[in-house]
RNA sequence: GGUCCCGUCGUCUAGUGGCCUAGGAUACCGGGCUCUCAUCCCGGCGACACGGGUUCGAAUCCCGUCGGGACCA
């Protein structure tokens, strides 16, 4: 199993979806696996639908899931073999001119059969396949002529894709056949369907590959979600893409659609965010950061890599994607208190007042640490006989503007003596001169 | 409508005739921890589509039914 030589060969026609980064994945796993060769083959003969920023889109995703290809192929650089095997056809009898279109001549009788890899040996009744166009009459190949044509010259040992293909492959068997050509090993992989259960489109919300990038997910996630779909490996659910390569193999590979479901993605992209260095995840963070407008980058270069660096080990804590954090990271940029319609009721006269004596003595007497934050806050409620049980929730909500996150202390001291004193005054502030927000 | 593929907890899956009164993960529910929670820990709910075979024995093999999907028209 050597020269093993696989494509994936997408459509510029859109972005690039999950259902065809999956189809990328199991293929350039197959090839790093294997020690093969992957080649990315852009199928843009259908000029009036393929577009420049779609082929821009479909690298991107690649690019950003991690996915190289060896070689580059652009199936309109092909045509004039795609010509010449079309003439071929034609002088040995295997296609027919009419109406100006080239038609591939099927057999009526006979069975076709397709050898997968994993769905084993499927009979297709001759009979059922009628002759179809292999060029139109403006003298572009079709998909299923092509891609047999190029798959073949390309050297392409297994040509894994879609289960939606399945149905197409006899027709191509006979090409290979009526050419003359080796056959490839074939695979098709189970389609990724959407919640009701139809093949994932568009319709189903957020499919695009670049898209998950934006809602804060970790390409680690996605490829390790993604293989997941229709691959296993016992009961192991984490990989890393150097995991992935050692074991991934066609046979572990399943036969039954799934159904894409955010939730465990979610999980696993949590999973991943702990496993990622804090340097990579507060890069991540701060383009979140910046992309959500939750502050600019002058501002972050003002809260410093260090101080950035702690913001999203602490929010990595409970964040479930970066985009999540990326507003959470809000009360680390010098901003007044935010305080939420609903939330107004915590502050009551009692608590304003505890509130304002711990501005005091955190003013005067706190670092940035959370040891000191916690001495400082602890010793002035005890000195006022407030306990933290009931000060603890107004505090994290005048500091960060949530009910929820990690550890308070962690949280007053990444924020600061000078913005925690601050905020705390606003929010504790007489009725009246106080600012509702929210 | 024709052809083809598929059918284990809501979801992703383990399972290749006995290890299965079906395992893991997620989701969900309950409890714990805690200033809080969306994290973490513990516990719980929950599936072999159905009917026939084959076999000492079937989630696993065969047939049929039903259901879902894809492709083509």
């Amino acid at each position: 199993m050597n020269d093993i030589t696989v494509r994936f060969a997408p459509s510029p026609t859109g972005y690039l979806h999950v259902g065809g980064a999956r189809t990328g994945l199991f293929n350039w796993l197959f090839a790093r696996h294997h020690g093969g060769t992957f080649i990315l083959r852009i199928e843009d003969t259908d000029r009036n639908r393929s577009t420049e920023e779609a082929i821009d889109q479909i690298i991107g995703s690649l690019e950003w899931l991690g996915l190289d290809w060896d070689v580059f192929a652009r199936q309109t650089d092909r045509i004039a073999e795609h010509l010449a095997a079309a003439e071929k056809l034609k002088a040995t009898g295997h296609a027919y001119e009419e109406e100006g279109a080239l038609w591939f001549r099927c057999p009526s009788e006979g069975t076709t059969s397709v050898e997968d890899v994993m769905l084993g040996r499927v009979d297709f009744l001759n009979s059922e396949l009628k002759d179809f166009v292999i060029l139109r009459s403006d003298r572009t190949p079709t998909y299923n002529f092509a891609c047999v044509v190029d798959d073949a010259s390309m050297g392409i040992t297994h040509v894994i894709r879609g289960h939606e293909h399945l149905n197409n492959t006899p027709r191509q068997v006979l090409m290979y056949h009526a050419l003359g050509l080796p056959l490839p090993r074939f695979a098709h992989i189970p389609l990724i369907l959407g919640p009701d259960r139809s093949k994932l489109s568009k319709r189903h919300g957020a499919v695009s590959v670049l898209e998950y990038r934006e809602r804060g997910y970790l390409p680690e996630a996605v490829m390790n979600f993604l293989a997941r779909l229709g691959w296993s490996h016992g009961d192991q659910e984490i990989f890393s893409r150097e995991e992935l390569v050692a074991l991934f193999d066609l046979p572990a590979v399943g036969t039954s659609a799934a159904i894409f479901d955010e939730s465990k993605l979610q999980w696993l992209n949590h999973e991943w965010m702990h496993r990622v260095s804090t340097e990579r995840l507060a890069h991540l963070l701060a383009e979140r950061i910046m992309a959500a407008g939750v502050a600019t980058a002058e501002e972050l270069e003002e809260v410093g890599s260090a101080r950035l660096g702690r913001t999203a080990e602490l929010l990595r804590e409970r964040g479930k994607t970066l985009t999540q954090m990326a507003q959470w990271a809000w009360f680390v940029f010098p901003r007044e208190a935010r305080v939420a319609q609903e939330d107004q009721e915590l502050f009551t006269p009692e608590i304003c007042s505890a509130l304002g004596s711990l501005a005091d003595a955190i003013e005067q007497g706190a670092d940035a640490s959370p040891e000191s934050m916690e001495k400082t806050v602890r010793a002035a409620l005890g000195e006022a006989g407030v306990p933290l049980k009931i000060v603890g929730l107004p505090l994290r909500v005048a500091v960060t503007g949530s009910r929820v996150g990690p550890n308070l202390f962690d949280l007053l001291a990444v924020t600061g003596p000078v913005l925690v004193a601050q905020r705390l005054r606003e929010v504790s502030a007489p009725e009246g001169t106080r600012g509702i927000h929210g």
